[in-house]
DNA sequence: AGTAGACATGTTCTTAGCAACATGTCCATA
DNA sequence: TATGGACATGTTGCTAAGAACATGTCTACT
């Protein structure tokens, strides 16, 4: 439940609408944390009600833009300082990787080949990310450096999955066992 | 939805029970795929409904122990061979890192030192865990030997967020902006 | 004036996920 | 023989997540 966190956090910065909010989520949030419109207008609602933000403006096509109150940057401090951090992980392709030795051998280093050029371009993409931030084309704000951060983490996470697969296409699991057909030739153990 | 091909994958090494499924998910699975045991009780019906599994034997208090079936062994195939890979990765710690301009240089700091330290600490029984497959403590079986590649993305996972936090700690974010005190002795901008 | 398409907000419905509760069995040991 | 604890399986009920549907508006172009 920490996309109503996330939702103040993005308000903190500055007043939004639902859209412009699942836009962010869209873009870069959901990188980390994925959320659709329909969680997103849905959690905003309640987070009005409890007064963690409030109406700033209503636009055009009943757009209403969200401003955070008071209680409402306290709250995400409080999250951000004093609740544990989940470390939940919840990572297909790992799971995957337990029941590798169901696959041929074939098809597993063709799996693993499509997974690294997969990290390697999300890796790639962070990166080229980053370099743009330090290269100040993003001005230098907090939430910037901020971001830059998150970027790095990116990077180093997307480069580490990548550089595994190719690790795991050097260490293929040998056949499904004893199965090893006599050979006379060689010698016996 | 994964949950259940887990399940088919596991059964797939040898006949087991609920409550023996739901062990495993809490000792290995778990730590890339959270399940408790009612999703796993509710998950075994529906595949025994389907066939995918059958009961083998029932034993003491209750307890079934369930096989897969020959159409269950090709459901799991078809899914790590022909299925996309579902790349989505939720990761609290990375969704914080967004709003770290919220926080204190001081909070921020003491935050990422403990994350450092937790990463590393997983790492490391990841990485010890590694050790004794490789030095053959587990035996040979390809089972084992997809594992050991699954232990070894832990390793290089955690490393990876251990490492960040740490660089993280080397690049602090500036304050909240322009309001740098006016200093008489600096030289005017 | 009509209309296509992006903008914007919502509801509805189904399933997933998970904590809490309920039930009963087997085993060791006091 | 009573009792505590690990074993084992389930139900209930709430919240999260997410696909699909519904509605309406504004802009630009024809």
């Amino acid at each position: 439940m920490s996309l109503r966190h996330a939702l103040l956090g993005l308000l903190a910065e500055h007043p939004a609408s639902g859209w412009d909010l699942s836009r962010r989520f869209d873009d870069v949030l959901g990188a980390v944390w994925p959320a659709g419109h329909p969680q997103i207008y849905g959690e905003l609602r309640r987070l009005e009600q409890e007064a963690f933000i409030e109406v700033e403006s209503e636009g055009p096509r009943r757009r209403k833009a969200y401003r955070i109150t008071d209680r409402g940057l306290a709250e995400v401090r409080r999250w951000l300082t004093t609740v544990e951090v989940d470390h939940t992980m919840r990572l297909e392709a790992l799971l995957r990787s337990a029941f590798f030795w169901l696959m041929t051998p074939d098809q597993l280093s063709d799996h693993l080949r499509r997974e690294a050029a997969y990290y390697e371009s999300v890796a790639a993409s962070y990166r080229q990310l980053a370099g743009a931030k330090d290269r100040g084309e993003f001005g230098h704000s907090p939430q910037m450096e901020a971001l830059r951060i998150a970027a790095e983490a990116g990077t180093r996470l997307n480069a580490a999955l990548s550089e595994w697969a190719t690790w795991a296409l050097a260490h293929p699991i040998s056949p499904p066992e004893p199965a090893a057909p006599f050979d006379p030739s060689e010698p016996g153990d």
